[in-house]
DNA sequence: ATCGCTTTCTTAATCGATTAAGTACATTAT
DNA sequence: ATAATGTACTTAATCGATTAAGAAAGCGAT
């Protein structure tokens, strides 16, 4: 391995010229540096990252949190999508990504410290329990974070818009004549409340009254889940006309069940998802869903958190939401007439 | 942050004793071994990860590498299955996980500069192209590295089952009746050319003449190629009555066009998928595809590597098969009579 | 000639942990 | 009584990089 030792010897100069040079220090001349560069270059030199966050504190390393107990893991596309947009604009900054966990190994160490052992300069938190003491704790530590989807006091948030999503999609499901509008939702996290909130309000805008057994809780992206609440409105004496789903995923379940009782999408019964996940404009029909901005938020996720990494002075939490777009597709049906 | 000082200072011995106690070195008398372990946790001690890299020269962490450019990202399932149990099975073993690229920030670096730049112990390279000279030198440095559907020259990979996944599927198809199937592949990389002498095989051994015109090549995972590519095979004079897909996702890219066409699934045409992602068995009709064990060769992945790193010695390179298996679905008709 | 001021480099300490080599003391063998 | 052995520590060097503080040399001003 070339250290700067092996440059300082090659150049006849001391480790600490070396180091300067190479981290463009204002009093080493023009040539020593290029001399320094060059030797570096044809030696092959590359700095130890390990050498370096030890002296400096830094590791130019953040982590990412993904508690796979929540059902957003890193398979579900809408989740390895924001990981695949926090690490390319990571990398885009110079910083790398490592997996935080629960426990690593024979030693048993909560999130905050596991962070802390690997001086990770800072946290996305991506998908996780917010009840979770552990997950708390690292919220209100000193290592920097960014969550998604969720607000610590004072701390900076990536959000979805939720409750403009929710909206959109209602207005929509109403505009094409439905009334009786039924919604399986997730269960009860502040993404949920949410939504749950802007589906009421926005209903109750419209003059829709909906009752209690068209709401209905299943669980994110387990379409088994979602499968058995379509069974239960399929039931009901007064079926619904339309379904909104808690997520897309979650919509191929409840189309089993469909499926299963002879129902053609959207001839007998329109559909909606959430997420915006590509297979879902894949699909026939293309569902009618609510696109987040996975991408979006998962850059702005590590922009602010490296900015706030490399800023701390002039640093302020924000919340910030990221604006999704409503993908009409063809599982809601036109049922005509304007009331 | 607390470090072995703190302790040595509160117990009253050295920085060494400290060491050596938590690492259980023999020369270490049992009580003060007790009483540093007891103050470390009262303390709240934890290593320094960076520290214990620099002195040991070894890091508990390994690399994987996923290159974007071959379609194999991290967003697609059968991928995302794979990291999820690498990450699972390396943490279970003290190890994390840090992903690999080209670039960093305003560094530009190779795949296994970078992995050098992190002293990593061990790279997974999960999917690559791997005529790739970086991905080459990186496979043929001092870093262990496990490739996954490739072989190396006296390296370790996994690889899964090419050659029987695709007889299992012809065998499979030509049972229902089918004579003329149609194959689209990936590609072609080394898992295709598997696959495709496989298929070549078994049709000759059953005696099936395929016309070179219902061999096709499209992009693994990308719904819009293999979609074009069906269109081309619809277009046909003689159209087959089955075609194989190179993969789960590109199949939904079929069922766009065989939709487009008014043909439904399997009436019309029967058709099969590969990969066996979970997604595939959620879908009405249930996919006809082969499962790949992602889960499986992800861990063993993990497991070689880190016996690799731990082993030195009495290491060898293995070439580890892992097997998968049909899943029938129903997505392919029964089209009676037995020849 | 001397002082002050730059410019350009070096010295030496430091980050936290590990470990070979050395020391002090007690115990056992001769 | 002396040597040999073992136990339980400590000392000090080391990994590779950074950086505050110091030093040497050059230059102009007085």
């Amino acid at each position: 391995m070339v250290t700067i030792t092996d440059i300082s010897k090659a150049c006849g100069v001391s480790r600490a010229t070396v180091s300067k040079a190479l981290n463009g220090a204002a009093d080493i001349s023009q040539e020593t540096a290029k001399r320094i560069r060059e030797t570096a270059a044809a030696l092959g030199y590359l700095p130890n990252a390990a050498a370096r966050a030890l002296k400096l504190g830094r590791s130019y390393n953040i982590g990412v949190l993904f508690s796979d107990a929540t059902g957003g893991g890193i398979s579900h596309e809408y989740f390895s999508r924001i990981l695949e947009s926090v690490k390319s604009e990571a990398e885009r900054l110079g910083y790398d990504i490592t997996f935080i966990s629960k426990d690593l190994g024979r030693m048993s160490m909560d999130y905050y410290e596991h962070a802390k052992y690997r001086s990770c300069d800072g946290v996305v938190i991506a998908s996780a329990d917010f009840q979770d003491p552990a997950i708390i704790r690292l919220a209100s530590s000193e290592i920097p974070t960014v969550t998604l989807d969720y607000s610590f006091d004072s701390r900076t948030s990536i959000l979805s818009d939720n409750v403009r999503g929710m909206e959109a999609l209602v207005r929509y499901v109403h505009s094409k004549g439905h009334r009786r509008i039924a919604f399986i939702h997730g269960e009860l996290t502040s993404v949920t409340q949410k939504r749950l909130a802007s589906f009421k309000k926005t209903c109750a805008a419209l003059g829709l009254e909906i009752p209690p057994e068209y709401i209905r809780t299943a669980v994110f992206h387990d379409p088994r889940s979602s499968g058995l609440q379509t069974r239960a409105l399929l039931a009901l004496p007064k079926r619904p006309t339309c379904i909104l789903y808690p997520d897309d995923l979650s919509f191929l379940g409840g189309w089993s069940e469909l499926e299963r009782h002879g129902l053609s999408i959207p001839g007998d019964m329109s559909v909606a998802g959430y997420d915006g996940i590509p297979l879902s404009q894949i699909l026939r029909p293309r569902l009618s869903t609510y696109r987040q901005a996975g991408e979006e938020m998962g850059r702005e996720a590590a922009r602010l958190l490296i900015e706030q990494i490399e800023q701390p002075d002039t640093w302020i939490p924000q919340q910030i939401t990221v604006q999704g777009e409503l993908l009409p597709g063809d599982t809601v049906r036109d049922l005509g007439g304007k009331s």
